[in-house]
DNA sequence: CCACCCCAACACCTCAGACAAGCGGATGGG
DNA sequence: CCCATCCGCTTGTCTGAGGTGTTGGGGTGG
């Protein structure tokens, strides 16, 4: 019997029943599934469409296929959409999440950076001062200031922090934009020295006051938001 | 740290290759890709892997095809899947990651928390080590040790931090179960000690001393890791 | 009885070819 | 100028074949 016209391609219409068959469990967190074979014929498909939705899950980190060995589960559910959080939580909170992350990455960069990361934190330190002197455009100040910070995440040599970082970047980049269009910075030679200071901290490899340069720069900045 | 070149499946490296093109600019946001038969013969492989790498990459939400029409590019950046992330990392970078948000929720935490928060604080530690002493499956004392910690990340009152920990919980506690099966912990009561320290902390709004117990955990926790 | 090696069955991986289904521009009639 | 139709190109789906990696069981030597 020839399928009812369906306008969704097979492949998406396959991936959605084996989701399904996951989140209600007929097979679980790191189990295998059946073998294509077997399962393409369960599904009344050939066995490229169902490759191909097996695939498709894959690239949402819900299957894994290990040659030789089979197709397991690796996640019961998609993952929650990590930007939507960032939008609906409250600049404040964005800021002491950074805070946590960031300090915590000074740290580990004091002890960890390389000659190599010590001269992209420099560099990028150069880029910042230059732009608050000469550059009118604020967007400009915001990004080479984004760009510091990043150094000294990499430094840090943890992808995780690294990644989380990331995520933050859009939303605080916005929110920092909009704030100096308001209200521009009391004193941006302060601010050029309290980067410098973490630069420093890290250069001599001090865990402690890369932290502590970290962390104060991050309250002033929270102190401006509310 | 696992080999560098570790032989891959050809769909997979073929995804990367067209994610780096557009990252690259070679197609822009809302381009249409060469078809599928041009672009495999450019690329080098069979027209079946190609379409499984545009799979993976929809599955994504970088590519869209349309039947008739050709694949088109409708991002050009992959939100990274946060689970992928810490499925890759190393349980130490993971640890590390976990005390800049755990530490900065316990000095939150010892701020802001309320009555009900050291009500709920109080019973999962309790919970916690009750755990330690009668119950016999480890899974179910590395859930007790969870949800302890949330119960502190909650009073800290900060759903960025929150959801981080959350994402997290997954990965940490696979990691403690394997390694608890195979060295179950030197001392349980110094776990608990270490736990009480930082809900007293906690109670005597006292953030410093909260932020140092919390530390002090996760280094000997990290400790056991490596 | 145990530890180790070997191998065959099984699983996914990759390719090639064929035909169906759908979109979009070209075409020609009104 | 408008619109219905046609045709070329694109993706969708299936099948069959051969290749490669994994796993677990049986044989062997200690």
């Amino acid at each position: 019997m020839p399928p009812f016209v369906q306008r969704r391609p097979l492949t998406s219409l396959t991936a959605d029943a084996l989701l399904a068959d996951i989140r209600e469990g007929k097979w679980r967190l790191g189990q295998r599934l059946p073998g294509e074979a077997t399962l393409a014929a369960q599904l009344g498909v050939g066995r490229s469409t169902l490759r191909e939705a097996i695939r498709e899950l894959a690239g949402k980190g819900v299957l894994d296929s290990r040659q030789g060995a089979g197709v397991f589960v690796i996640a019961t559910d998609v993952t929650e959409d990590w930007d939507a959080v960032l939008r609906r939580a409250s600049v404040g909170s964005v800021i002491e999440a950074r805070m946590a992350i960031e300090t915590e990455a000074a740290a580990l960069a004091a002890e960890r950076r390389t000659p190599a990361d010590l001269r992209t934190i420099n560099r990028a330190l150069g880029a910042r001062r230059w732009c608050d002197r000469d550059a009118t455009d604020i967007a400009e100040h915001v990004d080479a200031d984004m760009v510091f910070h990043r150094a000294v995440i990499v430094a840090a040599h943890n992808d995780v922090l690294a990644e989380l970082f990331d995520s933050f970047v859009p939303r605080v980049r916005k929110a920092m934009v909009d704030m100096l269009r308001i209200r521009p910075l009391d004193s941006p030679e302060d601010d050029h020295t309290a980067h410098a200071l973490l630069a420093t901290a890290i250069a001599d490899r001090d865990p402690a006051a890369a932290a502590e340069a970290s962390r104060t720069h991050l309250t002033d900045l929270k102190r401006q938001f509310t």
